[in-house]
DNA sequence: CGAGCCGTTGAGGGGATTCAAGCTCAGTGG
DNA sequence: CCACTGAGCTTGAATCCCCTCAACGGCTCG
């Protein structure tokens, strides 16, 4: 069985230490874990299967798992932004939807599913591994985890529903405006979103790479991106917020 | 607190008798119960409930639930159609997802969860009421049931991906056969699809209805849709995936 | 019968694509 | 050192697909 475990790299060796699979880890301090799946157990029910959990490193644009894959772990985002992909029968890729912080991505794992996208990691991201057997062994005697990871497949739901309506309708610079709303939310503690490559924004929104470029441009014209940095920029909520009621109008 | 349980009609009284909410149902001869949520459950284990589940008729355009509001109950699709609708703030409306016979729908409400989306039955549907404080219930006890419940929603999660990647990408032909192959799988015992209205195959697609009207009539000529009645069609299976491959070359 | 909803079709305009050229920048190797 | 290369981004011009606006026909229903 491939991959999955041993992460597979896309680009040329481009900095980022490798993944560190196996380093077990101390959940106790985490500072996500009121994020986090486990926030629902207590110290004492975490402790047992502490040994099991692992904490993963992947480089931006490291590939955690590929769509069909059947997978023996879900993944909890430490740190991060995970990004979802679809190749359609065209031969034309479309991301379907991002997890960040705290989200929970591969539960399909836990069903003994395939998974049902390729997970990209955005930007240097690290995971805590959750393997499905003691998952599902936990869930059994603890209900406040199977609520949990209920609750966690409808969030997914909602926003992939949310992609559809917001990222997926309409003309291409009102999507373009509701992704920066999206990137926003997972913003680092200076303000920074993550800038996708221009052809990635054109697999978001179903534009091609050209108009991606065009918009981003426009957009920092405008002043509503006022930094725009490779893979990264700043963005003037003021004036998105502004933006995105004159295209709603 | 309103709605949920009388539904609301929303077209004029168009034939079809009022919703009869509250027929219990007698599960066990039922012939999509192999399919439906609690097929996992044994005879005795699902006797105590049935009492409370009750069986509920909608006509054709009839919401079931609407956006924000917090249900007290889910619902398994007897037999028939729904479509979730969303509304964005520019006041497009957008149909993001469809669910069948032995699809689980409004499971937001065994979460306490408010409706992601508007539900609205598009043919006459039947639908089993599971009210939340039971479905609860029984999941503590049964293992099973909490992960067939799990299972229902990463489902849904797929369907929503794929409606992404299908429906809403490319050029407007292919989502529209695209579309087809999705309704094909609800089609009637004569292989009859429902025909949405042409606005409301343009609320799938992103699409005017004027291009909604010129795709439909193009695929009629083409022998794609030999049949084309009000609010129904036949579907010519093989020209639908001869067509798809020519559009995905 | 007139009103309203639904569907169809045409003509014209606009937004996104396609095709193309040129730019910056990092990495490579002569 | 610096040409060479390739990836990523930008911008322009022409084309095309879809939208907008409009007119019209069929149908149901008050």
């Amino acid at each position: 069985m491939p991959g999955e475990v041993h992460l597979m790299r896309r680009l040329p060796a481009d900095s980022a230490a490798p993944a560190s699979p196996r380093a077990q880890a101390d959940c106790r301090p985490c500072e996500i874990r009121p994020l986090a799946l486990f926030s629902v157990l207590q110290d004492h029910a975490l402790a047992p299967l502490r040994p099991e959990i692992a904490s993963l490193h992947a480089a931006a644009d490291e590939r955690l798992y590929l769509r069909g894959e059947i997978g023996s772990a879900a993944y909890t985002v430490h740190s991060g932004l995970v990004r979802f992909e679809r190749v359609t029968e065209s031969g034309q890729r479309r991301i379907v939807r991002l997890a960040g912080r705290g989200d929970l991505i591969g539960q399909e794992a836990l069903l003994q599913r395939p998974y049902a996208d390729e997970a990209v990691a955005c930007v240097p991201t690290v995971l805590c591994r959750l393997p499905g057997g003691v998952v599902e062994r936990m869930a059994r005697g603890e209900p406040a985890l199977a609520r949990a990871l209920m609750e966690r497949c409808q969030l997914a739901l909602e926003q992939a529903e949310g992609w559809i309506a917001d990222i997926s309708s309409g003309p291409s610079r009102r999507r373009m405006l509701k992704l920066l709303e999206r990137l926003l939310a997972h913003a680092d503690d200076q303000g920074r979103v993550w800038l996708p490559r221009r052809q990635e924004i054109g697999d978001m929104l179903d534009v091609t790479l050209e108009t991606a470029s065009r918009l981003v441009s426009q957009l920092a014209r405008e002043g509503v991106l006022p930094q725009v940095e490779t893979r990264r920029a700043t963005v003037d909520v003021g004036r998105l917020a502004a933006a995105l009621t004159v295209a709603d109008s």
